[in-house]
DNA sequence: CTAGGGTTAG
């Protein structure tokens, strides 16, 4: 606060409109409500400052009383009321209350205000309704269409996990968007859609764009694009982009720290922890998990341990449920099943939550084949009564890999009877911008040249052989239920993983010395993971899979991972 | 008095 030669007068002398509009900046919203109070008649705009003073302060549910307060008051709300409003559904991701807030900027007519529309879009984006939000951005006029509705609009598709629809809309920019320029707020949105969707073709030019429209120094983009280039498999270019960012804050450590860890980089992942909390930023929640994740994939176990034990007295951060299943993750994978049980109990967790660390610990149960504990684990995973078909398979799988094929068709079988059906497993790849998806066993995908592929595939398959490999790429193997096939009562039987054709159609289909990367929706098999291995070794080049939940970057016969995962 | 962006286990 700067002295001034003037003295000092009391607040409530300046004009009150003034004075509430500063109190509600400052967060004060006692003084606030104070001063609202002593007012004999506030009008529309007093009324309308109160409220945004509520939703700025995360207080949406008491922004939304004041709209039927002022109504009942004889006060009729204005076009910026209802975008504050409508803003403050959005905070509650709340589409019942925000649907009537719409009604109501119809029934007035402003229903072609840009902002009053934006906060409208913003509202359906948050609350999960995407295609009610772009109902309204297409229902704008075109010229009432400005950045900040189409940033909304984006933003709506890539939190919504609708990346290729962003992209698709990004590019309608181009040709609708009357001149605009793309700024940060779309730039980072679009970046953050080819992140989850890992197109790194479109994500690459997105960045080339940012570069060129100035935007090379803002934080957020650069975040967007560490993840997005972590996401698409190119750790390289994360580290890249991330050292280029002047002093990092929490998201962006947070963020490279989380593809660090991917990439089962522990080592790196826990230097830049300690690199930002010598630089005096504090990690929060998302930060510790990322840490965490780091010691699961790399199996620093006692490193991990640690830090969960003292993530409250050292950070002031206290363990929560994901914190929990990280750990109980990490116990797991390391084969401590005993302690990752303990651990299991000892945590607390209840309902969805719960659900996903039992489900985790089973899955590890499997891994190490203990049916023992995968019973017990499989037992809490059904008690839940929801989501079962994940922890069905994981069953059937654990009594497959101890050779109890009867009862893993048994519960397969059941699975079939009652209907119960899993996301079938896919693979897909990126070739000059467009992605090409395979499901196991259907190579349909390859179009004209599938035989080509199939025949590429056999010839592997035999030089695999001379040189030790076991298993087979497709046609006969027997399952081991780690992928339908799809169905008609052959789940003993499968085709191809989806992760080999992709591989095979890549291999064809993209110039010699380019990596290949392939993007999966399951976990990567070990029987996969060690032809892809053998393969890079043969036709000596570079892939990297994305898993559902990191990476393996094949070189030369063996992985990032060190078969650790 | 009003609208938009980035990180999160399995």
């Amino acid at each position: 606060m700067p002295s001034s030669s003037r003295p000092e007068s009391p607040p409530r002398s300046r004009p009150p409109t003034i004075s509430l509009a500063a109190y509600c900046r400052c967060g004060a919203m006692t003084s606030a409500r104070g001063l609202f109070d002593g007012m004999r008649d506030p009008d529309v705009v007093f009324w309308t400052t109160l409220m945004s003073g509520y939703a700025a302060s995360g207080r949406s549910r008491e922004a939304l009383s004041l709209l039927r307060a002022m109504e009942l008051s004889g006060v009729q709300p204005n076009v910026v009321t209802l975008s504050t409003a409508a803003s403050a559904c959005a905070r509650l991701a709340d589409a019942g209350l925000g649907r009537q807030v719409h009604a109501r900027t119809e029934v007035a007519g402003w229903s072609g205000n840009a902002v009053c529309a934006t906060a409208l879009v913003d509202m359906y984006g948050k609350a999960g309704r995407v295609e009610d939000a772009r109902a309204v951005f297409d229902g704008m006029d075109a010229p009432a269409r400005n950045a900040v509705s189409w940033g909304a609009m984006l933003a709506a598709y890539t939190q919504n996990a609708l990346g290729n629809e962003a992209i698709q809309l990004f590019a309608e920019l181009r040709t609708n968007g009357r001149g605009l320029a793309p700024n940060q707020f779309m730039l980072s949105s679009v970046v953050s859609a080819c992140a989850g969707v890992a197109r790194l073709g479109i994500g690459k030019c997105v960045h080339g764009a940012a570069l060129r429209l100035g935007q090379g120094n803002d934080e957020v983009i650069a975040v967007a694009l560490v993840d997005m280039y972590s996401k698409c498999g190119c750790y390289e270019y994360s580290r890249k982009v991330f050292d280029r960012i002047d002093q990092p804050s929490l998201i962006p450590y947070t963020s490279i720290i989380v593809s660090a860890a991917k990439y089962g980089h522990g080592r790196w992942a826990l230097a830049l922890f300690s690199e930002m909390v010598d630089q005096g930023v504090q990690p929060n929640d998302v930060t510790l998990l990322g840490v965490l994740h780091a010691c699961s994939h790399s199996g620093l176990v006692d490193t991990g341990l640690q830090l969960l034990r003292s993530m409250q007295s050292k950070y002031g951060i206290a363990p929560c449920p994901s914190h929990y299943t990280c750990a109980v993750d990490m116990l797991g994978r390391a084969g401590r099943l005993e302690e990752a049980f303990e651990l299991a109990m000892e945590a607390q967790v209840e309902g969805n939550e719960a659900l996903l660390l039992w489900n985790s610990l089973l899955s590890a149960c499997r891994t190490h084949k203990r049916l023992d504990l995968a019973t017990l684990a499989g037992q809490r995973v059904l008690e839940f009564n929801q989501d079962v078909a994940s922890g069905l398979v994981l069953m059937s799988n654990a009594y497959a890999s101890v050779g109890q094929t009867g009862n893993a068709d048994a519960v397969r079988s059941g699975m079939r009877r009652r209907g119960i059906r899993k996301d079938p497993g896919c693979s897909w790849i990126e070739v000059k911008d467009t992605p090409y998806v395979f499901y196991a066993g259907a190579i349909s995908c390859a179009g004209a040249r599938t035989d080509e592929v199939l025949t590429l595939l056999d010839e592997l398959e035999c030089k695999m052989r001379e040189r030790g490999y076991k298993g087979r790429l497709g046609r006969a193997r027997v399952s081991d239920g780690h992928e339908d096939d799809g169905d008609e009562g052959k789940g003993v039987m499968v085709g191809v993983h989806s992760e080999i054709l992709a591989l095979g159609f890549g291999l064809l289909v993209l110039p010699k010395g380019m990596t290949i990367r392939v993007m999966k929706n399951l976990r990567m098999c070990c029987d996969c993971h060690e032809a892809f291995k053998l393969i890079s070794v043969i036709v000596e080049r570079e892939f990297v899979v994305r898993d559902l939940n990191r990476f393996h970057h094949f070189q030369m016969g063996s992985c990032s991972c060190s078969d650790y995962w």
